[in-house]
DNA sequence: GATGAATGAGACTTCATTCAT
DNA sequence: TATGAATGAAGTCTCATTCAT
């Protein structure tokens, strides 16, 4: 197993404060509040009501920051896709060998997601949800140009199977989910080993043999 | 590009009346409407009062036969999983060579969600959700132990990699949700030669060299 | 302590079959079993479904009998009050001493409570309820004539003090009522001593030294 | 008769406001309606949307300051106990002689009746309700422990009969409630010479000769 | 007599949002 | 910025009753 890679600390705007609510602005502690419910709960099950009471601020605060529920939905996923996008390419310049580049960014979404299973749960649930809508999952495509680029670069230098750049990234980018998925619900136990195993089987599936 | 294969055409136990609802069963045509609306709105734009609307059924009727709402959808979620566990394996006795039979049980699955497109939206929202309770889920499995002991065996005569045999499901399974949402949400267009091209990376994926 | 009284064994038009519902017939079922939910949970706790469903009739079997829920109020009320009637005045003939024939009707009247607790609630509840319409009550005091008459023959003779007639009669039956409401709602220990009392506090109170 | 004794005035924390409604607060407005209601239509003919719309409030502000319906039954329940026990005790340590003591407390209890029948009736029907928990009732006795006091001292120094406190408290309690029940549903015709006599009644059914 | 699926008005309650302070 | 009492449309669900069988 290759040992060249080692995970990066991933910043999360929300973590270093999650402890001391006091000293988060108003409008973090709503936004970190209604990722933890909305998670836990589904959006029809988390009302605006109890976003309020668990975030400790006014009714009228709220809507003093967001427009409307929507909106504060809308932000959050904005948010939290555009860190999800730096955190993918963190670091993969160091890398020279188009493998390694392929696997590094791979390992940079599988710990951004372990290490942030809310976000996760929260962007495989909304991701395709009448909730959010068209035009703002477009504008969160330009996130990952530099992922489609890689992509696109491998099939022009031969490396890469010839099919279309957005089907291969989801393609591997859903099998990275797939396996966060079942460490997160606990369908097979946690190891490093089987992330090699998934990055292998996602490399096999699209290079050139 | 094979041809030893060609779709089959899948009973859909909603889509022969959907024209005509008169001759649906109340309950049927509660279920219908609840899969339409649910996909095209999604849960918590959905009232009752629009399924009720929409079924032509009085909102007693409703609770004759679902307990709640909650409990309508989790009906339609064991309704539809059930329909997609028997899809799933449909003719694959014919094929004797294994890759075939593995090509068949995908392309099976591919057909089902493209021939049911609302319930395939259904199932990728609703799978994940807090919306749908774990013991149903765990129950709704049994439904594809026929493709579990199908991918078992393929690793025990050693033919696909050694790994969890449920990570290596989720993992084809998911490739094929893949293609089918882009094909659905016209992020690429439709040919069946994209589809043997996914299926043959999910092949390579997880097969022996 | 006289004891020149023993209870009598009322008779209880339903008793005799509460533990064989299949040998009454439906519309006693349906009797029996609106006493037995209204009295546990009140009015407008106790929906028509749940008599259909302890009844174990049809819906419409209820309507058959009974024009509405109210009158199917009416008409326990009706049935249970004549019943009471009927108990109160029970081998009163057999005394002739004034205060004997007085205590004998108190008695039945404690007997008739203490045997039948969820038709004296069910009186209790029901007898001030607006749901009790007012003719309704009037046409039951025909059933108390004979003590009527007994307590204005008691005054004429000079035996009981100059007041009205029905303001004794509730002023006893009220001290009972009293009692019973006590021990039912285990406020105080049931004993025969506390009747013979309560009977010669209520005696005390009207009669003349 | 005796004319030691003079009506007090007993206060009333909605009539001096039942004409303007405006200088309520919300939460008076909303309880004050509901009492009159409650008395007139009984409990299941009084709709949320009734009081709702006859307190003029919004229907989110009754649920501001009352958790169901049948919370704000309770809290009603509880407030007039309150009042009324109060009442009951109003100015009777002007009076050293226990019968007159006894006679005020009486007086005091026929009077807030006679005052405020609309709690004279909601009491009357929600005592024995199961509508009002036990656990509620319970609190309530404490308003009465003076009361109660005053009757365990008249049995010590043997002017009361020998019996359980709570059973004389009910009968003469009970006794008054008999004749204001009378008087409000105009079964006899009003006068203070038939509550002296009540009062004459209650005294000699407990005293000792 | 008896059944029970079907009805639909209306019950209680919630909830996103506003606005005077 | 921040508050929270107040709003009222709309939500889920109940329930007395009907009627074809």
């Amino acid at each position: 197993m290759t040992t060249f890679w080692t995970p990066p600390l991933f910043y999360n705007n929300f973590a270093h404060i999650s402890s001391k609510k006091q000293t988060m602005s108003k409008r973090e502690q709503i936004l970190q509040t209604t990722l933890e419910l909305i998670t836990e709960l589904g959006f029809h099950a988390t009302p605006m009501s109890l976003i309020i009471k668990k975030s400790e601020v006014a009714a009228g605060t709220i809507y003093h920051y967001f427009e409307s529920k929507e909106q504060l939905i809308d932000t959050l996923y904005n948010e939290i896709k555009a860190e999800m996008g730096k955190a993918i390419i963190q670091d993969i310049s160091e890398y020279q060998n188009y493998k390694d580049k392929f696997t590094a960014i791979l390992k940079n979404l599988f710990y951004f997601f372990i290490q942030n299973p809310k976000k996760f749960e929260f962007i495989e649930n909304y991701s395709n949800s009448p909730l959010v809508y068209k035009e703002i999952k477009a504008i969160n495509r330009r996130h990952y140009q530099e992922a489609i680029d890689f992509i696109e670069s491998g099939i022009s230098i031969g490396i890469l199977r010839k099919m279309p750049v957005l089907l291969i990234l989801n393609l591997i980018f859903g099998n990275i989910s797939t396996l966060v998925k079942m460490f997160l619900h606990e369908e097979i136990n946690y190891s490093e080993e089987l992330l090699e195993i998934t990055i292998q089987c996602s490399w096999d599936s699209i290079k050139i043999v």
